[in-house]
DNA sequence: CATGGTATCATCCATTTGCATGAGAAGAAG
DNA sequence: CTTCTTCTCATGCAAATGGATGATACCATG
């Protein structure tokens, strides 16, 4: 009688009707399912997005990893020292760029992302079987529509702070 | 001419079909440049959602919080005890249980929220004005349907979830 | 009113993360 | 060639995080 104050559907709290709030929770419950699988299986999180990312483009880059694992550049280079020590991957000097380093995943790294991948896959038509209403590509595409076309810059933001 | 492998559309990586990746990445994309609206004004990520889920249901525990802001309990614990250094919120015993702490927005932290609650709203409704082919409504009930329909796994959840 | 099971929050330790900064390399302009 | 700017990755340190565990408190049974 003190936990359920303004929990009627009449006034939701702020949260249950705030887009980042509602799409930050849909990814961490559909994403903590596998990622108990992951963790049954010894591999963090951080790791397997690594290996996703390189099973799909090969050679990449430090800052390319970084970002598309949404992971600060430091992190990733720190990240990248334990998938080395632990022989997932291997970096490689870049021939045209020496500034620029490229990692490439081990016979073991690319063993366990095979194995990982096929799970994931399992995990995500299992997660679209769950609601027959909706076309898994719709919403797909409906997520690339959201990454696409959101404000240009990492940094430089001046959300409404003007006026 | 090395980093553009299997970068054409008819190939994709296999992360830029994956449902997963799609919404972890539209959600980290559209929250940080929030985010950044937060950094100018010295707030921390798990600091807002704090007190946005409290300006909605004052009183909650800690466990509550926790599961509202998508942090472990010990995390939650720690993180309260920096907002009670800095004077955003304080805990008060429950008057039936005296296992559970209740915590509370502070003057400091009710006006402080008061101002981010305005930056969010505003926020939001930029967002959702880039995407004029889609209604917000519809968009945001697809997030509650996604949240709702989760295999169960780590405690029950209030969102949705009655039926 | 004991007892065993469960729930809530706090504490401990190792690991991970972020931010600022440093080192080396590339590129542009004079 | 020199200088200045920009870019890519690594390092260092303080802070935050997670997982296991500890300390109380509640509760159901006998």
């Amino acid at each position: 009688m003190f936990a359920m104050v303004n929990n009627d559907a009449t006034a939701p709290r702020f949260v249950d009707d705030y887009l980042l709030y509602l799409m930050a929770r849909a990814s961490h419950v559909v994403s903590s399912e596998f990622h108990s699988v992951l963790r049954r299986a010894g591999v963090q999180v951080p790791v397997w997005r690594v290996l996703a990312t390189l099973s799909g483009s090969p050679g990449e880059t430090v800052s390319g990893l970084a970002d598309a694992c949404l992971l600060q550049q430091p992190t990733m280079t720190k990240l990248l020292d334990r998938m080395v020590r632990d022989g997932m991957v291997k970096r490689l000097p870049d021939a045209r760029d020496r500034r620029v380093v490229r990692i490439q995943m081990t016979p073991r790294g690319e063993s366990l992302v095979a194995d990982l991948l096929v799970s994931a896959k399992k995990h995500e038509a299992e997660v679209l079987a769950r609601y027959p209403e909706m076309d898994g590509m719709q919403l797909k595409n409906l997520m690339r529509a959201l990454i696409g076309r959101h404000r240009r810059g990492k940094r430089a933001m001046a959300v409404a702070a003007a006026s």
